[in-house]
DNA sequence: TATGAATGAGCCTTCATTCAT
DNA sequence: AATGAATGAAGGCTCATTCAT
């Protein structure tokens, strides 16, 4: 008996998650009512109180449900050996990846979490610290393998690179347009590798003349 | 008369978006309320709503006003004549500044505007567009004096540069830290421009030969 | 066009008031519910939250509204020039009195106030001294014409009083017989200035036989 | 077996209206929750319900438990062959007592159920008669032993006196501080007794004639 | 133009009680 | 007998917005 009942109850648990993370990412967490969540998950009200503590919980428990299926797949997909470059490619793929396969719950993350004065110390932070570790490990391995320059601290490249794929999708996201990801991961590797200088010559006046 | 009366007219105006701007700036939106705002001000609740259409609507007023003081800082601060590692250097640490100068507008915008749907098509939008196009003509001027590589395109490197200073900007936006951003503007420069990797041999085995 | 406002809005004040002083003395503090209380108002449930600051406050000025009549009446009541039994008496009928006429907001008070934890410090607090100050006021003046008795302090005497009152009155205040207070009056102030013992013989097998 | 079930059954019970005594009198009929109680009790929610019809049933039966083991007590030390100021005097201390012992079951008793609807008839209120008939039983055998005027009604009496006591007694069920209890009952007792007022001379100038 | 009283829908949350297991 | 998941009604309170003055 106890058996059935902790199914029924998981799936109960279940439904009002995939319900949530719906309606948050249709609406907007303010937006978003409790009520709605209830309907959609064929529950009552109150039954959502019996598994999370409250609205913000609830939304917690969404985006953990989120993020750990989104960092297995990164870490499962940078795992690979090959060189440096190639992996951050991997990486970009996947990350840009992310930004189109859940648009909206991107969107929710990014607007409704990190601003949050509670984000520190949740389980969310600490997720959001697994992913952002799978890429300074990437660097510091390609330090290590002579691959990468040491000018610029791992910490900084790494913000460098998550910076600029969420810009680059973010149009995407909040948009209603297709994004290249093959396309964009390939450039976006390159740039970021290759910087976007061309070597000068500093004293043009003191060249060699022919 | 009249014209006493339209100055008087502006000058509420002026009090209500300076004081939404801080109380927007300081709580959010959705915890902001009219009642508070208009106290600031020293204006009737009622008042707020001759002159600006609903909450939303204030609040994109709050941040155009705020938007157009950063875009006209900016474009004036890259104007001089200069080499563009040099422009670019002083464009990130602009935008690195502005970070830390409003970090609570900067929040705002980046936490209430960007996610949302009415944000298209906005006098935001074109003033963010605005915003951008500084870097975009800087770019491109680099790639007409030879100073920049042409790989990728000038939007490519634009959202790159962006989204990295963002990036690395948004702990110091919602945290309490301090951000030092001469150091941060120079680092983020110089890696932008020079990449990440090193150069490697293509293939080792059939090296330089003599 | 200030002054209808002020009217008005007095108006609508008192009407709630009186409507809360109502549904609260009907069915007690918890089982009201501010929409009843709007509805009988004839206003809307938000209304209330401008003029009080929650249902608690509401109930507090309820019964404020109601001690500040009772302790005018008593003070009036017992002002008059008369010996100490004579006011007494005077005070006996008008505390007695007082269950009668507003039986069911003395249950209120009784039941609601006096348990609260935020009880002490408020006004009805003062109130409540203000209303037992009378019969101590009374009692040291009886001491100081030598009508009454030094064994006993004044707090203690009026406890006693006062207790006593409440406790005969109790079963009228909550059920619904009638309460004769002229004559419930005049025995309880007998019984309380004379006594209830007789005189006794300690040692009656020594006292003088005839 | 079925002996084993029933003192089960039983053994639940007590552990259910101990609980509830516990949880009522700390938090009050209202904040207290059933959900506690059977916590505390280390019982389902749903078993409460097997045993007690409702909430109310619950808090009835609790005070119930109370009062048989207070009626019982003051039953045994009123018993005593003594006089009647004496053994008034032993009623009044061990009634003080009662609210020093049990202060939040007397204020819970007060508090919540004096004032219900559904007070009468029920086996608190025979109870509650029970206790009461305890004094009035003293007074009459005072009055039977020419201890006692019978100016007043041994009814009248007996709600002055409890009245009295718990007028005294309530600051100190209510608060925090600590009663005197000897001292009171010593002090009570004797104003009881004897009264407040001095002899006057009713027309002095008439006054002792030779 | 300016006020601010008034509205009322809507929200999160609690909890006594029931009932399938 | 016992559990505890589930219900669902109810309630206090907020606040953007309107409108009579």
């Amino acid at each position: 008996m106890p058996v059935i009942s902790a199914e029924r109850m998981q799936g109960r648990i279940d439904a009002i998650v995939e319900a949530a993370s719906a309606v948050f990412a249709a609406k907007g967490y303010e937006a978003a009512s409790i009520a709605e969540i209830a309907r959609r998950a064929e529950v009552s009200d109150g039954l959502i109180y019996r598994y999370f503590s409250n609205k913000r919980d609830l939304l917690y428990r969404v985006l953990e449900a989120f993020y750990e299926r989104v960092v297995a797949a990164l870490e499962k997909e940078v795992a690979k050996d090959a060189g440096f470059e190639e992996r951050l490619h991997a990486l970009v793929r996947r990350h840009l990846g992310n930004f189109v396969a859940d648009r909206e719950l991107c969107r929710l993350f990014l607007s409704e979490v990190r601003v949050a004065s509670d984000y520190k110390g949740s389980t969310i932070q600490t997720l959001n610290r697994r992913y952002a570790s799978v890429l300074t490990g990437l660097i510091e391995a390609g330090i290590a393998a002579g691959e990468v320059k040491t000018d610029a601290s791992a910490r900084l490249i790494r913000d460098v690179i998550f910076g600029a794929i969420e810009h680059i999708a973010w149009p995407y996201v909040n948009g209603d347009g297709k994004l290249d990801v093959e396309a964009t991961a390939q450039s976006v590797t390159a740039l970021i590798c290759g910087g976007i200088c061309l070597p000068q010559q500093k004293n043009p006046e003191e060249a060699p003349r022919t």
